[in-house]
DNA sequence: ATGAAAGCGCTAACAC
DNA sequence: GTGTTAGCGCTTTCAT
């Protein structure tokens, strides 16, 4: 069954479709009887124009930046769509979010169907997938859609990207609880196909090659990204006959951050006096906790707004994009999840 | 400037149009000279087809789903999303999403520029518009758009609404704090213009009159409706020289408990020792938290499924879309945020 | 292998 | 007041 169209309607109330094109605008110059003809005749018909064909074809339309997301849940992200909601309205852009929910097929539909949307252009947390399968990425460029990427891809892809620099923070806070004295860390990896969560370990690494010390494998727990992948690492790293427990975890992220202290809390360890916690982000919410979290700050509604400046700069620009890669700044807050062992304490 | 369009290409090519439409979607039997010549001038020109004169005005397109919440922020939102997304997925429906951010306008506008770009379907998540200006609905209806509210608004709207019953619920959080003993009991209000506020509040005003107890004034106190609302007012309301402090608080939502929360600690005051915690909505976090939080539990993702079903359902049918308003059961959590007061332990 | 021309659903002159 | 018609940017037969 074909959609109803104007025409359709005309027939129905038997004028013609610049009539039913004037009911539609609200514009002067139509009897009222005629107008409540058309009117009806679009009721009964449940008649409904496609937009495309009115605006867009005709005029040049208000423009609209898409945001793909890894996890609608994280905070991280809202903050982040924040910025970048700020920074396109000063310019007269919308934002749409979408979320990939860390699947990659997830992603890739979720391009191809705001690019048939005619979305302006794209700001994209992408996943790391291990087929390297970027399709849908290069199908942007080859269609000439710009977009700018939140996170770092293993193909030497020529874009723009805006990022923190992962290693030297995760460096940073590791340094951080090795220099408060603690000796057995654990460090709370992220998703697996995540070039965020890889280069998070690698400053964790880099921390302690630095010092010619060592982290042992099993201090190293592949949790995820959510609360609920912090809480079961936590529950399972301090679960009971373990021994060597680390006095202090390092997470990929502040959520893992809070799963692990409700974990450590229902196991009956108190922090930082047993166990020292260091987030990663620096969520909202981090310095309202009961604990307030030691994290790494991260600029995301900046990170957000110079996305999409630097977005809406390519859309206005008729030169090919520069693919500018961008490191903004971001270093430990600390605060009171995170002190020096007891054994460093008494010992 | 005007947008360089194909015929552009075509011309600058020294082809016809069919000729770019061609090379454009990968058509066999184009000369491999003329294709390479074309390609130059689109990349020459950094020519961007308009994705609505292809697909759109010509085939019928996938469809998508959008959704508007009132909080980016808010894990609530991120739940209804999720279950939207799952059932919209099953049915071939795409679900973008916006967030009006407590702004009327913003909701406006993102109701509007969804609209111009041919969403088949909205959810909303309404503001209480004071003025009762929600002609960005009534254009909705106007044009035979279908949307779904997942929060009451004043003007007897005649459209689907999924959402709980929160006057009941709410009244069943404050009766389980009066049940434990609480005679001081203070409500943490949500945004001005939120019914759901109103109807929290509302259930907090039931309980204390059906057992024909007083409400006074001050135990509410107009927080909002996130973490660094819910730590203000905390730290408010337990400030220093402050008495006759409550024993029990129950929250608009658990964002503004998870704020009062890390208030009280701050304050040196423990949970649920000194004061009980009730919370709503019972975000995935709630559980984990070190103390967890007893809340109103809302089916957040059964909403989403439901709110995307019903929708597609108006979508899929010709008939005139009978508004059903939905109600799914929420109740009670308890878990250990909450205990009786001390006076009634000691006394 | 390439081009001319008819339409996709609608708006906007311009006639009548 | 209302209808005719020429586009909007593109795809798609159908010729050539």
């Amino acid at each position: 069954m074909k959609r109803t169209t104007i025409s359709d309607v005309a027939e129905r109330a038997g004028v013609s479709i610049a009539t039913v094109s004037g009911v539609l605008n609200g514009k002067t110059g139509v009897r009222e009887s005629t107008r409540a003809r058309v009117q009806a005749a679009i009721d009964a018909m449940g008649y409904r124009p496609v937009e495309a064909a009115r605006r867009r074809l005709q005029r040049p339309g208000e423009r609209t930046l898409a945001l793909i997301v890894k996890e609608i849940h994280n905070p991280y992200f809202a903050d982040i769509v924040i910025g970048a909601q700020e920074a396109a309205r000063e310019r007269g852009f919308h934002v749409v979010v979408m979320s990939s929910e860390q699947d990659v097929d997830l992603e890739r539909d979720a391009v191809r169907s705001l690019a048939a949307r005619d979305v302006d252009g794209f700001i994209i947390n992408p996943l790391l997938d291990d087929g390297a399968d970027l399709s849908h990425l290069f199908a942007l460029t080859h269609r000439n859609v710009p977009f700018v990427l939140l996170e770092g891809l293993r193909g030497i892809l020529q874009t723009t990207l805006v990022d923190v620099d992962n290693v030297g923070a995760a460096r940073e806070a590791t340094r951080h609880v090795i220099d408060l004295g603690h000796e057995r860390i654990a460090h709370l990896a992220g998703p697996e196909y995540s070039m965020h969560a890889a280069e998070r370990l690698e400053g964790v690494r880099r921390a302690f090659s630095e010092l010619r010390r060592d982290l042992p494998d099993r201090m190293v727990v592949h949790a995820g990204a959510s609360v609920e992948d912090g809480y079961r690492a936590g529950l399972d790293l301090f679960g009971p006959g373990r021994s060597g427990l680390p006095t202090a975890v390092t997470c990929y992220n502040d959520l893992v951050a809070i799963g692990l202290m409700g974990a450590l809390s229902h196991r009956g360890l108190r922090v930082p006096e047993d166990v020292s916690v260091v987030g990663y982000d620096d969520i909202r919410m981090a310095a309202y906790l009961p604990v307030p979290l030691t994290t790494v700050h991260v600029p995301k509604r900046d990170m957000g707004r110079l996305a999409a400046e630097l977005l809406i700069e390519q859309l206005d620009s008729a030169h090919p994009p520069r693919a500018e890669r961008v490191r903004l700044p971001a270093s430990l807050v600390v605060r009171a999840s995170t002190a020096p062992p007891r054994a460093a304490l008494t010992g």
